[in-house]
DNA sequence: ACAATAGTGTCTTTTAGACAGTATTTG
DNA sequence: CAAATACTGTCTAAAAGACACTATTGT
């Protein structure tokens, strides 16, 4: 490869920030304060700097995006976009990332940003009005993501970086329900659960039930496997 | 974001192509002809033109490195490599791809390259002694590369673009071992592979016995299916 | 007691694991 | 015929699917 005549490109991280909020799965956007896509909706993000990678720069706007110091979730990269056309004012490349964490507080609108708010990632890709519109390649960036924690949840024990610990097996369920779409098998999924060795280690706690009474649950954490094998199954 | 102050990176792919030679898992390796890391070996590669994206110079170094005219395989995505200091010269992100093709001529040495050739991949990354100095981050991009088809062989049928049409099951199941380093069993196997609707479908012809003898094995071509499920699991 | 939620047990069906056997070719 | 390779069948074990049942809480 010749060291001559290589274009300059800009590099951004985008990040699609998931969240669990009322049973439904949610993801963070900021409304655009700037043209292009002025009053659009998009994913959070920025360009890396000169001394950091791009997990250090997501890792560092996921804390400035949320407002959280210490993010308490899952990070990992996506995958990288890169048309020549999909930022019309210069040639950016992208590489997405994708983020989970427990219900995080309500965000911050940055500086860029006229309003950053949590919606539900269903209403924003699968409705037919009242969606927000995306700006640039957001949409496409969204629906990966959503297929990559889909398809993760299946063979890994990433559902549990949704949860607080220590949390119950009702809970992690509705993250499953909640990604999926549709429950999975109360008794089947504990059985699936709890014998997969170090998917969840038992505390000797229980937890409080509700208002309306029902039986307490009781309380695990987060075990040391990161692999389900053989996966869980969406019917 | 600001749209001010984004330092200028350079944007590269970097390809790790695989194929089967010698019922052993190859991958096409350049030997670099200038500083840095003169005399050492890496995979092709070169920087994204300002009129294409990462996948069309991806699919055009193919065509350049393998010379090759239209590349028969399949390529995809693998990851982005952004450390900073990945490359000495200057600032340069990478997003590595992952190509596969059935057995392909030897390479035509590039300008910048003293020497290209195919390597058995284990005896690059395997290997006590004797393995090739990888230059740049390009060990940590095989590893990942091929920890990628080592997956995709479980749950998709991307096994078949290792062998080209017509092929046979034992053909098909040279590629699993190959790549896993282990045979799965013979009937469980053929049990799955033909089980599977829309991995194979059969043609009614029969391929060759060999000079030794044996039956003559069933020709098959690649179905429309491209998931396999529940998987193919390595034991 | 009833509603609500958590948790257990069990029967059936599907699939993988292991491995023995049969079939068809060349020399 | 033997050697070599391709292919089939079968028994067992593991796991998932479906679904009924029991347990513990609040009002």
């Amino acid at each position: 490869m010749s060291t001559h005549e290589h274009p300059p490109f800009a590099v951004a991280v985008d990040l699609a920030i998931f969240t669990i909020r009322d049973g439904a799965l949610a993801v963070l956007l900021v409304e655009r304060g700037e043209e292009p896509f002025a009053g659009s909706w998009a994913l959070p993000g920025g360009f890396v700097e000169p001394d950091e990678d791009a997990e250090q720069a997501a890792w560092r706007e996921l804390r400035e995006e949320t407002g959280v110091e210490r993010f308490p979730g899952h990070l990992e990269q996506l995958r990288t976009y890169s048309a020549p056309d999909r930022d019309p004012r210069m040639r950016v490349v992208s590489v997405a990332h994708v983020a989970l964490a427990p219900d995080l507080p309500e965000p911050q609108a940055g500086t860029d940003a006229a309003d950053a708010r949590w919606w539900v990632v269903d209403d924003v890709l699968d409705a037919e009005v009242d969606g927000p519109v995306l700006a640039f390649d957001h949409r496409q960036i969204l629906l990966d993501a959503r297929e990559r924690v889909r398809a993760k949840l299946e063979y890994t024990t990433l559902a549990t970086e949704f949860v607080s610990e220590p949390f119950t097996l009702p809970e992690l369920r509705r993250v499953y329900t909640a990604v999926w779409g549709t429950p999975p098998d109360l008794g089947n999924f504990r059985r699936k659960v709890l014998g997969t060795d170090g998917f969840v280690v038992p505390t000797d706690a229980r937890g409080e039930a509700t208002e309306a009474g029902g039986r307490p649950a009781l309380l695990y954490r987060r075990g040391p496997a990161r692999t389900v094998q053989p996966p869980m199954v969406r019917s």
